[in-house]
DNA sequence: GCCAACGTTGGC
DNA sequence: GCCAACGTTGGC
């Protein structure tokens, strides 16, 4: 069975553009246990991924992506010259994990953070929860349809990328 | 650049 | 195991 995630990403860093042009990517450098046990436990081949640009005027959801590989050791952690290295990571306890993710198809049109929050059907939607600031978090495929319909593409559609 | 809301660390 | 201090996220 396929989950829907969403992750964030600041554009200045890593925009969807540049996994477009890339394919792929290992999304590494994620620090938080919350996340991390996502990517490690529940993130499976295939499921639908919500690519969100973060600390941009205005946040929004930009595009759709999919995991083409599952958990696996976040390297960085144990390279001393990398921004996200962890001294407590190690090679029998690599502590951090990440997966891969490819690019689907880029939205339409792009979706405000502020279009979602007030949208009734994502209400609930734990994007727009205060307080809530997990970098990987977990969609209901309810909000996944109408973020993909507000941003002008059909699951229909995306059943065809 | 500010700061609220978290999450983590480490002394005790 | 508590909790104060500190660091980070990310919208504004």
């Amino acid at each position: 069975m396929v989950n829907y995630w969403l992750m964030k990403s600041e554009p200045h860093v890593y925009p969807f553009e540049m996994l477009v042009s890339d394919g792929s990517t290992h999304w590494d450098g994620v620090r938080n246990y919350q996340a991390r046990n996502m990517m490690r436990d529940d993130m499976k081949l295939g499921d639908f991924v919500l690519f969100y640009h973060s600390n941009f005027k205005p946040p929004h959801v930009v595009g759709v992506a999919r995991v083409s590989r599952e958990g696996y050791p976040d390297h960085t952690a144990q390279d001393s010259s990398s921004n996200y290295f962890d001294p407590k990571a190690t090679p029998d306890n690599p502590r951090w994990m990440m997966v891969d993710i490819e690019a689907v198809v880029e939205l339409p049109h792009i979706v405000p953070l502020d279009d979602v929050r007030n949208n009734p059907v994502c209400e609930d939607m734990l994007l727009v929860r205060k307080g809530q600031r997990l970098s990987v978090q977990p969609v209901e495929e309810s909000h996944f349809d109408e973020v993909l319909r507000m941003g002008g593409l059909s699951r229909q559609q995306l059943s065809e990328y």
